[in-house]
DNA sequence: TATTGTTATACTCTATAACTATA
DNA sequence: TATAGTTATAGAGTATAACAATA
């Protein structure tokens, strides 16, 4: 049983190719980052935690562009996995901070490494040109501030 | 309140950008497709018909790449308005055909073209050569057949 | 026995509402 | 009164399992 290509009512769609470009893509880094213990969003949390230093749930939440509740389980699951702690903060008691333990460092360097081979993976079909301009233009469209009802 | 941008370690991410990239067009595509009482999934099933001519709901649910159970409640929604028709097979009457009235088609036309402008608004950030090389490259990486354990 | 459509069910991801504690 | 974290809950979207009709 061999591939049946989408045919090109669909591969002329916008939101046909960003939608499966994305499904394609989780389920690639959800291969490449399980010998890690770590799925995309949390490996995402461990880098944002390693490029901030430490930070209240809610303000990564905010960098991370999810909901405050969404984090909660999120921190619970790394936190099972002793890659992050949570701890109160002593200038405003209502804060969990959360930063990376040593432990979480070295998993986010050797996920970091899987997940970089994953992305030169399912790039491989493009030219080096053609893969970087890619990223370019997502980073283009997704940076675009939307564009509301007054203008 | 201004738009905060991600940084960069969030958007140096594919899986980031694309995750973004289509729930962002996901949006936009809802918002311009409203007016004409559809969604991107439904407006892609008209077009899968219009492009196919009449299919059975199996034979539909191949060609768009989702599950027969999914399809059932995508048919069911588009027959409430009047847009597709059921009929039993005559020749195989476990099939239902699926086909699109004269109102599907002229909806599919209308919304087409609502589509069409939503995507040019969402590629705006871009010269007109980049969004081309972006769908070329997204085409390419989707189609890719995804490589297995095997290789 | 296998296939098509259907229904019931469950799972994932995410958000909203409401509660607790702190400010 | 407002904010941070938490919990319960609900809504998309999708899939798996089981059933009826048909082949």
């Amino acid at each position: 049983m061999t591939h049946d290509a989408p045919p090109e009512v669909l591969t002329a769609r916008l939101g046909y190719l960003l939608k499966h470009a994305y499904l394609r893509l989780t389920k690639e880094s959800a291969r490449a980052l399980a010998p890690h213990d770590l799925d995309g969003r949390e490996l995402a949390v461990l880098a944002v935690l390693d490029a901030h230093g430490e930070l209240s749930q809610l303000a990564a939440a905010g960098v991370l562009g999810i909901d405050r509740t969404t984090m909660v389980a999120l921190v619970d699951a790394l936190e099972g996995k002793a890659l992050v702690e949570r701890r109160r903060s002593q200038a405003d008691r209502r804060k969990n901070i959360v930063q990376l333990t040593a432990g979480g460092r070295a998993r986010l360097r050797e996920a970091e490494q899987a997940r970089a081979e994953m992305e030169r993976r399912f790039l491989a079909p493009l030219a080096d040109a053609d893969a970087e301009a890619l990223v370019r233009a997502l980073r283009a469209v997704v940076v675009a501030p939307a564009e509301g009802p007054v203008g």
